[in-house]
DNA sequence: TTGTAAGCGTTATCAA
DNA sequence: TTGATAACGCTTACAA
């Protein structure tokens, strides 16, 4: 805020026209200049450009009860999956002339809960959950009336509009893509159990292995403990042990299938030679890694603009009753991490 | 914002304990809460805790002219290099209570100067500027009496607070390292000249060629037109296509690295068989590439925390003459991409 | 130690 | 079409 306290005020502006600040709020409110004679608006806002009249936001929001700023809650900015995310929701939100206030829960369950109690506390209008757990925690009761989106969370017994990708079709294409280049014992190594992502990445796997005329194994699948590299190397290790004949594997994620790689590279296993890898959502520079990762790419910017107009859209229409639910669409990205397998089976 | 307008009130609070407002607010805050009675403090704290009472912080931020909050300005949030600084930023500011709005200049020079009048429009109560503009024009002006520090930015014409890196440092690192190894002809894939952090490492760059014993010739440099993988193939291009005998080349960059490496492959050049490449950041993922880059490795998150120390100490201590420049050290990691060259000169 | 009153800069309601 | 007045919820003199 200005040190000086230069700054100047509609009071200012109509002391310089000689009219009522009522009316000089009025002409510059594009909602409600409508009331004010053309001139006198032509007049008003010339005086206001000349003074470099800035409108008190602050001053307004405590009147309106708006403060025009939406809380983005996400599991970590560093984390490249969700920084295209928010990008594409700080651009939708700035041309409708809202800011955000993002915040990092780490994964820590409670700091989320912290977080949003901290961002209604700063009287945002509305949220954007970016975190992806399953179990709610009572959210319903936490968020109260506040509007809120959900990125990637389809929560069972919270009733929030959503924006998603379509996970079966992701996993789909995943499993028939190793399929049809001849892999028959695939694995997956899953998203976390807490994750309402991981389980439909799971549960959809199992589906599509079926699918294809495979036979499906429990032990083919092995859960993460988290979404990050080393969650992923710990469950390879765990599967590469349990399940040595596997020719494929699918992880629920590209940082899970990092740390696949990382495994591999240990064991002297070569990627695609003895094993193909798929992840999933195509962040960025994985094209670009040891080998180029195979993957689902997810349109992780659209997530954020789709999800930002959902929420724009609630605040205009106070509807909470309609319940909106976008759901995206994957593609398959080929790559290098991916072959026909050394062996083929049976012959 | 809440929709019910059932926000509890300082008057609200007070009604329950029997008091006014006046004596609840100052309860209420650390600040003033030792001019109350202890045993009146204790009665109001439960109150308010019963309550579920939030402050309204617009409110506050009218009455105090303090928003709390602090404008971040990078030019892409999805670069690596800056989510890694912004998370430095968020964690300290959090803990000073302090929220941030992130504004992405997407290296247009008009857009920031907008972005800035628009931070100081939302009453930010000062500005972390992480882009790196030589030509400041009139930044001084645009900025008015507002507190901004600077990171990478050492502006001839600007007079800011700032958090950067030793690049002279930095560049002596990559410098020698090739040197040591034995290379001779070293070239450099520089910064773009508008860029204060460009030029520095250009600059350090002829002077630590000399510094080791070689002759630096001008046309081992060449110019990227910007900090992005695009700019540095192009520059490789150019540069590759006029010094053929070059051994090693120290990028500006990681990203300018990459480029580089993208024009190798085309060529069909082998780093660091044929080439030896030094990046500059370490932003994440460049050690899973293929080679993986050495790199000089800058304190990301600390230029971050750094630059918001920096400027929470001048909202307290009000005393703008003091201008303090924080210089963190930068080290050199080690990688696959650099190697002894394939011939040594005159053998 | 507590209370009174005023004001931060808007906008909403009413009246002219 | 414009103006007067009050109010949003807080903090800060000043008074008691």
């Amino acid at each position: 805020m200005n040190n000086e306290d230069k700054s100047v005020t509609l009071k200012d502006v109509a002391k310089l026209v000689g009219m009522h600040q009522t009316t000089v709020s009025r002409a510059l409110n594009p909602q409600t200049a409508h009331l004010v004679n053309e001139d006198t608006v032509k007049l008003i806002r010339d005086a206001a450009k000349s003074l470099n009249f800035e409108p008190n936001p602050i001053a307004s929001s405590l009147r309106t009860k708006k403060s025009m700023n939406i809380g983005v809650v996400v599991p970590d900015l560093r984390n490249p999956l969700f920084t295209e995310i928010v990008r594409g929701v700080q651009d939708t939100l700035d041309a409708a002339g809202y800011s955000c206030f993002i915040v990092n829960t780490d994964g820590d369950i409670n700091k989320e809960v912290k977080l949003i109690n901290s961002l209604k506390a700063r009287r945002v209008d509305g949220l954007i959950l970016a975190t992806a757990r399953q179990q709610s925690h009572g959210l319903d009761q936490i968020l109260g009336d506040l509007p809120a989106v959900s990125i990637n969370r389809t929560s069972p017994n919270t009733h929030l509009p959503s924006v998603t990708t379509d996970e079966d079709h992701g996993t789909k294409l995943a499993v028939t893509h190793l399929y049809s280049i001849g892999h028959k014992e695939i694995a997956h190594l899953a998203g976390p159990t807490w994750s309402s992502t991981g389980l439909e990445r799971a549960n959809a796997f199992q589906r599509e292995i079926k699918a294809v005329g495979l036979e499906f194994e429990e032990s083919s699948v092995e859960y993460c403990e988290a979404w990050t590299i080393e969650a992923g190397k710990k469950a390879a290790k765990i599967l590469l042990d349990r399940s040595p004949d596997v020719t494929a594997v699918f992880a629920a994620n590209d940082l899970i299938a990092l740390g696949l790689y990382d495994e591999l590279a240990e064991r002297k296993i070569k990627c695609p030679r003895d094993l193909s890898v798929v992840g999933y959502n195509d962040i960025p520079f994985v094209d670009r890694m040891d080998p180029s990762l195979t993957t689902i790419r997810i349109p992780k910017y659209e997530i954020g603009s789709e999800a930002s107009r959902l929420i724009l859209s609630m605040l205009v229409e106070k509807s909470n009753s309609f319940m909106r639910h976008i759901r995206l669409t994957p593609e398959l990205k080929i790559r290098h991490s991916t072959s026909a397998p050394k062996k083929l089976a049976h012959v």
